[in-house]
DNA sequence: AAGGCTCTCAACCGCGCTGGA
DNA sequence: TTCCAGCGCGGTTGAGAGCCT
């Protein structure tokens, strides 16, 4: 989800310089800025996104590609390995997520943001009901051991339903498997077939992420 | 079946830091 | 030393999808 920000649409007639374009990436954008990438390098996003023809700010081209194009990000759920370290390191660091994402590879600031954030404010949301201990252990600095890893599973939320069930059924192990079906459609469209993903994007781009699926999740009670 | 609610996550925004002129 | 542009980070937003009633 979340393609649908607003968008300013650079061509509103008239001006002669076109208004920077926000809102989510087309497949045609996408495949200019990995090319250019791959080809120059990153950094300079400024003037990156000038040379390369985009109309975006720099910011908005290294947010698009350490969040989404590089060819190393790793999608697909969160690893139980993964979920106590982020556990750990933010209990030990707080909001400190480019720091933590340092500990997790192929892994995102945005993404471990997301999901700290979606956690939190079901715990809490838990914990204003029930006020339960649980909730207190997830946001304590000192809560996190090796031997909670092996703590029950199948924990239901209040909805009735386990967390990450939700989750496993929605995120796509792929990359571009889920955001294809986003992309907005600009000019012909013909972009947006699967095909063009040839061109100059890295093997390991089209690669599935590695998920491990199997016995997912039980870790709610931190 | 329909409407409302909840969850997820891509993307934007604002602020602070850094390096060069 | 000061100013400014660029960059990085953390917080926030909002649309879409799925679930519930």
């Amino acid at each position: 989800g979340g393609e649908g920000r607003t968008m300013q649409c650079a061509a509103d007639g008239g001006g002669a310089e076109p208004a920077v374009r926000k809102g989510p990436w087309t497949m045609e954008e996408d495949l200019v800025l990995a090319n250019y990438v791959a080809a120059n390098g990153e950094g300079a996003w400024n003037s990156l996104a000038r040379a390369a023809g985009l109309n975006r700010t720099g910011k908005s081209c290294r947010l698009r590609w350490l969040n989404y194009l590089r060819p190393d990000v790793r999608r697909g759920n969160i690893t139980p390995e993964e979920h106590l370290l982020i556990v750990d390191l933010q209990g030990r660091w707080g909001n400190r997520w480019s720091k933590i994402v340092r500990h997790l590879p192929g892994r995102t600031d945005n993404e471990i943001k997301n999901f700290w954030r979606t956690k939190i404010q079901k715990k809490r949301r838990a914990g204003a009901t029930a006020s339960d201990s649980a909730g207190c252990q997830l946001l304590s600095s000192t809560a996190v051991t090796e031997s909670q890893s092996s703590s029950s599973n199948s924990v239901v939320r209040p909805g009735g339903m386990p967390h990450y069930d939700v989750v496993a059924a929605t995120t796509q192990p792929g990359g571009w498997g889920d955001h294809q079906l986003g992309y907005a459609v600009q000019g012909g469209g013909d972009a947006a077939c699967a095909g063009g993903m040839d061109g100059g994007v890295p093997p390991e781009f089209l690669q599935a992420a590695a998920v491990a699926a199997d016995n997912f999740w039980g870790l709610e009670e931190f």
